[in-house]
DNA sequence: AATTAAGTTGACGCTACCGTCAACTTGACG
DNA sequence: CGTCAAGTTGACGGTAGCGTCAACTTAATT
């Protein structure tokens, strides 16, 4: 039997949970070092982290992590939960409480640049850096449709500028995210304040 | 003597104007074909293409580039002013024309912006991705400089929201860049739209 | 047309990463 | 404690780009 399954991303059955299917002893140690040194990695230097670091900071071979997770996309989809998952999801619960449609999109609005901020891989999923992992793509619809609710409701308070689509939401997040990645990490101070030119530019025109 | 420059990157002379220091007829006309070929290649794909790209489109041999320009640098700084060297100039001497303070620095943003949409190297210029070419770097200063003196003028007028720095100016802009380079290209109405929100960001806050 | 310096280039070695496989090692079980 | 399926891995071949050099070609000069 093929170890690496080409789709479903847990060939033993190392689901983030269950990681029961008789998996021998050391290659379940692998599995957890894997993870752990992959979540590690990921958190620093984003998705796009070589696979020889991972190993070699898991202390394992590359070709584990083939056997393993079945390549970089198996790897992905066994740690973009506990990596960015759950807390965008507590982000989308924030802003899908009832209340006031602009506190809600502008707490949508500053706690995905806050998460872009603070996690690398986050960028990665809004960019769909890795568009055929299932797990990043069903984060990355959820938060878009978030994006389309919001942004609608907004309108349809007269909270939003009238001119303003979900894109260009999609759009602003989406540069803010590059601008992390590929210039020097503001600090937070600045960040904060261009986070606000943002807010106010969505602001209905006087 | 060896051919390619390291530091001038003009190794026999071959100079934007004066191609004259005695190359011979053959050579002289690869130097022809190469820039015009690194003129639409990187017209076309920014600063970054390929080497192999630029020589196989001139009918050359990469070696041929490493002996007439010394490498990626020298065929930089050799085409970088026709490229976009001339409408940086252009837009900054706009923006140096007497006038409302407002007004020209919404002109300065709006024509670097537009500047970006239609030209990819210049994208490469505001990013400084290729640092050591002495033109690039004089250029980047260049722009640097005017946006600065345009941000002052504009905190003095009382026509620019108080706590706008010319970096958050310049972060901005690049961010557009980044966004134009790694994202499908948004159609003109779009862009433009969102130069607006842009422009209307930075307006004093009432 | 002979000479030769100037010029060109194919082929090479280098880096950095990916993905695979035959051969080896080892945990688990009788 | 022997057996062997499960597991691991070093080494390999592939991609994509860079930069260099010895050997070859050719334009210019006499």
């Amino acid at each position: 039997m093929t170890p690496g399954a080409g789709a479903d991303g847990t060939p033993g059955g190392a689901d983030t949970a269950t990681s029961a299917t008789s998996l021998r002893a050391d290659a379940a140690r692998n599995v957890a070092q894997i993870r752990a040194a992959a979540i590690a990695a990921f958190h620093g230097r984003g998705l796009g982290t070589p696979l020889e670091e991972i190993a070699a900071a898991a202390g394992v071979s590359k070709a584990t992590i083939y056997n393993r997770f079945g390549g970089r996309q198996g790897l992905i989809d066994a740690v973009i939960e506990e990596l960015v998952g759950a807390e965008m999801r507590t982000i989308m619960e924030r802003a899908r409480q009832p209340g006031d449609p602009w506190e809600r999109l502008a707490a949508y609005i500053t706690d995905v640049r806050d998460l872009q901020y603070r996690e690398p891989a986050a960028v990665d999923v809004h960019l769909m850096t890795y568009p055929d992992s299932a797990q990043v793509a069903a984060q990355w619809n959820a938060g878009r449709a978030t994006g389309i609710a919001l942004v609608e409701q907004a309108h349809q308070a007269g909270v939003l500028r009238a001119d303003c689509t979900a894109d260009d939401l999609y759009q602003a997040l989406v540069a803010n995210g590059l601008a992390l990645r590929h210039l020097p990490k503001p600090n937070r101070e600045d960040y904060d304040r261009r986070g606000r030119f943002l807010l106010d530019s969505l602001r209905p025109r006087p």
